[in-house]
DNA sequence: ACGGTTCTTGAGTCTCCACTCTAGTTCTGA
DNA sequence: TCAGAACTAGAGTGGAGACTCAAGAACCGT
C-alpha cells in the first residue's frame, strides 16, 4: 500500500515530468532533471516509479487521453464542437498539448508502441469528425467527407505544430477559421 | 588542404548521417552509429569534422535548403507548381524530407538556432505562396489570401507529418487534393 | 623518391545518465 | 504506542557516448 506522502510525491514527480517534457522534449528529460524539479532524490523516485520510461509513458498516456473531447458520447457532437474541443485542449493545458504533439512526431518515429497509439487515436478522431460532418452536411457523400476531414485534421495538426514552434502564433483563430472553408 | 581520400570519406560520413537521422531521429544518432555506417573509425571522423553537432547541422542545413523549389526565381511560379515542388521534395528524397520534418519539430523545440531557421524559412515560403496565389486569383484580397495560404501550408505540413508516422499514407494525392479546395 | 601533410587506426579518457543499495526517518493501523 | 511498512537521502555502480591522442600508413607536390 501507498502512504499519503508517497502519493503526493508521485504526483509531484509526474507534474515535473510533464513540464520537462513540454520544455525539453522526449530526450531532454533526465532523472536528475525530474528529481530536481520535483525536489526529490533518485532513491525516492525509484521507490515510486519503476523506471524513467514508466513516468514518461504515464505522462504521454495522459496527454493522449486528454486530447479526446467526450470519450463516452460518440456520435452526438457537431464539427464545430469537435474543433472547439481540440482548440480548448491545446490552449488550456499547453504542457500536455506540447507533450502530445511532440510525442506524436518524435516519439512516434522511434517507439512502435507510441506510434501505434497515436495512429489509432488519429483514426478514431477521423471517424468521429467524419460522422459529425455527415450530420451537419448530409449533402456531402462519404468519400468526399473523408477527404475533407483529412484536410481539416491535417491543417489543425499543422497549425498546432506551428504554435509549438512559435508560441505567439494565434492558433485559436486560425483553427476556427478552418471551419469556414468547407 | 584536403586529400581526395578525405573528401570522399567526408561525403560518406555525411550520407550516413542523413540516413541515420531519417531512420532514428535527432537523438538516435551516435558517433558510433555514424562511423559504423560510414565504415570509418572515430579518429577519422574527428579529423574531418569538428563535432557531432557539426555533421548534424550540415545535414540539416542541406535538408532545409532542399525543400526550396527554385531558390533563385522568386515571383515567377504558380501555386500548383509550388505545391508540386513540395510534393516532389517529399517523395524524391525521403531521407532528407524526414530530416527536415523531424528537425522542424524536435530540433526546433530545443535548439533556438534551428528554430529560427525553420521559422524564417516558413515565412519565406508563406510569402512566395501568397504571391503565387495573388497571381493566380487576383480577385482574392491580400488578407484573405494570407489566411488561405496559412491553411494550405498547415495542411501540407500536417499531411507530411502523417506520412512521417505512416509511410503508407498517400501523401501525394492528399497534397494535390488541397488545391481543389480553394 | 623524398618530405611534409593528411588519413586512419584503435585504445583510452571523461562526463553524463539510468538505476541500485543501505541506512535512517516518517507514517499508520491495530 | 509500537511494530511493520512505506518513504527518503545520497553515495555508489555500470554502461554508453562524445571526444582525444599517438603512432603508423597513404598521399602528393616537387
Amino acid at each position: 500500500m501507498r502512504n499519503r506522502a508517497g502519493i503526493e510525491t508521485q504526483e509531484r514527480i509526474l507534474a515535473a515530468t510533464k513540464r520537462l517534457l513540454a520544455e525539453r522534449g522526449l530526450d531532454g528529460v533526465t532523472i536528475k532533471g525530474i528529481c530536481d524539479a520535483a525536489e526529490v532524490h533518485a532513491g525516492s523516485f525509484y521507490n515510486l516509479f519503476e523506471s524513467k520510461e514508466q513516468v514518461v509513458l504515464t505522462a504521454v498516456r495522459e496527454a493522449i487521453k486528454a486530447v479526446d473531447p467526450h470519450p463516452t458520447g460518440i456520435g452526438e457532437d457537431h464539427l464545430g464542437e469537435l474543433v472547439d474541443a481540440y482548440i480548448r485542449f491545446v490552449m488550456d493545458d499547453q504542457d500536455l498539448a506540447r507533450v502530445y504533439l511532440m510525442v506524436a512526431v518524435s516519439g512516434g518515429l522511434t517507439d512502435p508502441a507510441i506510434r501505434a497509439r497515436v495512429l489509432s487515436h488519429h483514426e478514431d478522431r477521423h471517424a468521429r469528425f467524419v460522422a459529425a460532418l455527415g450530420r451537419d452536411r448530409p449533402d456531402i457523400d462519404a468519400e468526399q467527407a473523408s477527404l475533407l476531414i483529412d484536410a481539416l485534421l491535417a491543417a489543425l495538426n499543422g497549425y498546432a505544430f506551428q504554435w509549438l514552434l512559435d508560441p505567439t502564433f494565434d492558433f485559436e483563430n486560425h483553427a476556427r477559421q478552418l471551419l469556414s472553408f468547407g
